[in-house]
DNA sequence: AACCGTAGGTGTACAGTGTACACGTGTCAA
DNA sequence: TTGACACGTGTACACTGTACACCTACGGTT
């Protein structure tokens, strides 16, 4: 039944999953679905395990930064094959235990790697949403009219208002999601080890 | 009609904030709503509008760091104060001018500090939701149960299953939201302060 | 063999949601 | 005086999640 959730909201999307069509979907009646779940909110808690238990695990044996990154760019490539899984996991109120079970392995890594609780605590804060996988799209593409004449009217009196956002815009082409992605995590992880290594503690902050 | 769909949804929770509820609020009938927004999400659209309007504007003349710091701050400020409004930024698809103005002044930010529009560009991705002032929570805290026994016993069998969590939960006290915020956007600058001054460019990467 | 608990499926019903559409009503410019 | 326009009204519809009572089949105990 999760598993026939996930791939209907696959394909129809998160918004047209409703009791009803999911029920339609298995050939059962909507109430029928009660009988596992207590309530939407649990289904969605069971798709979002059934994505996470997806994670492939990473190879075992690297030293902590690979093992955290790898951890991590395998969340992203699990989550990315559903659209919609960032979205209902950042509406999650509670962590299931296949969840805890992610966030486990992420805190053991940073541990083995010789980080103290301390330092290892806000390393976990500071990673956010990117220990999922995915962060939120920062520049959602606006929409474009379609006449040509009215695009670049348009273009024009958006590059007088936001001058620096359009000198960025038509310098980097489109943007590669990974390469965003990964830099930022690289940032993060570079600014763990630096930490570490000067040993850190969050007593004698600046 | 803004100000009060915001004021209701602090009173009342963003989930119990209806069309209906909202005209009922105002005194009106649901579908004069219809008449000021196109639909519920234009609503919400201007809800964020709102909150984002009210984001204190920094004091201008300081250094790019300074700048951007502060003005990150000053958005997690006006946000903190509606417990319902980082969901529903997460939930945008499209920018507002009032959005985009709020990120033009970031980039201009990086852009007046020498910053390169290509490290800008991979900046601003790394500072992803952290630019509207909030992080995902990390932990959420589960339920515990009433019980005194049942209580140990499950913290028992929690610390079995994951020890690094429990570990870490345990030495480090309840966790300071402010301080981890500014723990990660203070790890992300330094990380760009550092690749600015070696003059890093996105196709030397490594 | 008779029994019963339990897991699962069914049917009906209800309150609540967003919003389409047709219809007022008032105000202000031509 | 007229007519455009901004704004409010009333009704109606399709859809949502889910409470409640009911039915059915199976596995183990007596």
């Amino acid at each position: 039944m999760l598993r026939a959730a996930v791939t209907l909201a696959d394909e129809v999307g998160i918004d047209a999953l409703s009791m009803r069509s999911l029920a339609q979907r298995i050939g059962v009646v909507p109430m029928a679905l009660y009988k596992h779940v207590a309530n939407k909110e649990e289904l969605l808690d069971g798709m979002v395990d059934v994505i996470v238990g997806d994670i492939d695990l990473p190879t075992p044996g690297a030293d902590w930064k690979a093992a955290v990154r790898e951890r991590v760019l395998a969340a992203r490539a699990s989550l990315l094959r559903h659209p919609w899984a960032a979205r209902v996991i950042e509406s999650r109120t509670s962590a299931s235990p296949v969840v805890l079970d992610h966030m486990e392995a992420l805190v053991a890594a940073f541990r083995a790697g010789g980080f103290s609780v301390d330092l290892t605590h806000h390393a976990m804060h500071a990673l956010g949403t990117r220990m999922w996988g995915f962060t939120q799209e920062v520049f959602p593409t606006p929409a474009q009219p379609a006449d040509a004449d009215a695009r670049a009217a348009m273009l024009g009196r958006f590059a007088a208002r936001y001058p620096s956002i359009v000198e960025m815009a038509s310098t980097t082409g489109g943007c590669d999601d990974q390469f965003e992605f990964e830099f930022a995590i690289d940032l993060l992880l570079d600014g763990f080890e630096r930490l570490h290594q000067q040993g850190w503690t969050s007593a004698e902050r600046s």
